[in-house]
RNA sequence: GGCGGGGUAGCCAAGUGGUAAGGCAGGGCUCUGCAAAAGCCUCAUCCGUCGGUUCGAUUCCGACCCUCGCCUCCA
């Protein structure tokens, strides 16, 4: 079966060609992290779901190249080192701060950089492949310029008299490109209300969008030369300078969150197809978002988590991953602390299976009861995966096929029916899948000699009958967090 | 107000015009000195409500109720 996805562009879903005509190559552009705060659950779902996208279709055989902005100049950025300066700096909170540009834009780079590392963090905590570029928007001040210049020179961006350059949207139109590509938009019924008074902006029309945000005071430092006086780059436009920078102006494949459709990809498409006047992305992906409880996360709630406080509650990089990874990507998510006690268990019974598929596969030959195989087997488990995920990334189908698989391996290991040659193909067979899945294996963490020890001790107990020596000892091994697993072929010790 | 998603067992979640995947939890069993761990089995006469189309609808159509999102920063 051919990859299907669905595509924001067209409203359905559509068999996945790559523009390459070779059909190997693919760009892929992933909307990142806007580095001021701690990314939370509900940004990781996204970017777990663009994980899962780049290790499908390199689990296809498609040579991809996957970027990812790091949005490092925004208001929020601005306002929060504005506001730790000043809290850093009481004596000089004045208007004039008597600091140099360059101390404060080190400090923006120092606010910015801390998130950052934490993201880079986080993303390895939860086994993401690491995107092939990482563009800095602060580092692409050039490109963006030259992009705004393209789109004056075409007549479609104009100065205002406030000094900031926008996007007009009625010149775009006006050029026979269609604005409102990924959603319908009645510009009559636009609610303006709402929005920020439209008469503090100078520009044309209201929406209209900035290029170039002229400096104001309350930039501080943070700014840069342009052609069209200080200023810095607006929230769209650093997407489409770097990544028809690093993809040419056509590329496949463009993932974000669903609240990105509009304004954010719908301004992308402008300024990109505006400059370039080439059709810009081909396939547009968009993640749902998640509620957690139930409810739409917030702080006031209670059910705000960032990765780092789930951690804390001692849950694994690897459950958070499964958890996030178990409702198809358009689909809004409930996630929840009982879910991810849940997928510790989905997780462990996963574990329990390779585990002991890989004893066998680790021994010689030895003679297995033969018994007629039906049901799921490494061919079907393979073959069913890749079938539920060409169907626009049906992982609920995958995991379907996964569990039904170790259900039926642990069949044939418990009738010792497995034969040593079949545990290595079943094994084979889950490396493939794994390799898009990036379930992999548990921490291995070491029995500490002194509990074993003990275990050794309790197993003497038990041989000379004195069972209640061994069950407190049991009851010892348990405080420490260690629970004994008593074998056929002797106990084991796991850690809780 | 405009546009777009959802409502499937205690919880999470796939899916199909022909009678409901999977995971967790629960129950039973096996194993065990007893447990635990692990494994196996089991667990929705029913898919928001009411109508309609159909031999047959959870799946198609209509209405209604509830809920979430976007239209403004946002994964």
């Amino acid at each position: 079966m051919a990859l299907k996805l669905f595509n924001t562009l067209s409203r359905s879903i559509q068999a996945f060609v790559p523009l390459d005509p070779a059909g190997k190559k693919v760009g892929m552009y992933c909307c990142g992290p806007t580095v001021y705060d701690f990314a939370h659950i509900g940004n990781w779902r996204t970017f777990i779901f663009g994980d899962l996208v780049r290790r499908h279709l390199e689990f296809k055989g498609y040579t991809v190249t996957q970027v990812m902005n790091i949005t490092d100049v925004e208001d929020k950025i601005i306002k929060h080192v504005r506001l730790s300066r000043q809290s850093d700096l009481p004596r000089r909170s004045g208007t004039e701060t008597g600091a140099t540009a360059d101390e404060t834009k080190t400090s923006l780079r120092e606010f910015t950089g801390k998130y950052e590392a934490a993201f880079f963090e986080d993303l390895k905590t939860l086994n993401c492949r690491l995107p092939h570029h990482t563009p800095h928007a602060t580092e692409h001040i050039a490109e963006i310029i030259s992009l705004i210049e393209k789109l004056i020179a075409r007549g479609i961006a104009y100065q205002a008299a406030d000094g900031s350059v926008y996007f007009s949207i009625e010149k775009y139109r006006g050029c026979g490109c269609t604005y409102g590509q990924l959603l319908k938009l009645n510009f009559d019924e636009l609610r303006t209300g709402e929005r920020v008074k439209s008469d503090e902006y100078a520009k044309e029309s209201v929406a209209d969008f900035a290029l170039w945000k002229a400096r104001v005071p309350e930039d501080g430092d943070v700014f840069w030369p342009g052609p069209w006086g200080e200023g810095r780059p607006g929230w769209h436009i650093e997407c489409s300078a770097m990544s028809t920078k690093i993809l040419g102006p056509s590329f496949d494949l463009h993932l974000g969150g669903e609240d990105l459709i509009f304004p954010h990809h719908e301004d992308e498409i402008a300024q990109s197809e505006g400059a370039t006047g080439k059709h810009f992305v081909k396939y547009w992906l968009h993640g749902a978002h998640l509620l957690v409880e139930g409810k739409k996360m917030s702080k006031s709630l209670g059910n705000f988590f960032t990765l780092r406080d789930l951690l804390a509650k001692g849950f694994t990089g690897r459950e958070i991953r499964y958890s996030l990874l178990t409702a198809h990507y358009r689909e809004t998510f409930n996630f929840t602390l009982e879910g991810l006690q849940g997928a510790h268990a989905a997780l462990a019974r996963i574990d329990e299976c390779l585990g002991k598929l890989r004893e066998i596969a680790g021994r010689d030959a030895l003679p297995r009861v033969q018994v007629p195989q039906s049901g799921i087997g490494p061919t079907e488990l393979v073959k069913d995966f890749t079938d539920a995920l060409d169907d626009d990334l049906n992982i609920s189908a995958a995991w379907g096929t996964v569990f039904e698989w170790v259900r039926e391996t642990n069949r044939q290991l418990a009738e010792n029916s497995l034969s040593t040659a079949k545990a290595t193909a079943a094994l084979t067979a889950w490396d493939k899948i794994d390799s898009v899945l990036g379930i992999g294996a548990p921490d291995e963490i070491a029995v500490p000699t002194e509990l074993k020890a003990l275990l050794e001790t309790r197993q003497a107990a038990r041989k000379s009958k004195d069972f209640k020596r061994a069950d407190a000892m049991r009851d010892e091994l348990k405080a420490k967090g260690w629970v004994i697993e008593d074998t056929p072929k002797g106990p084991k010790l796991k850690k809780l």
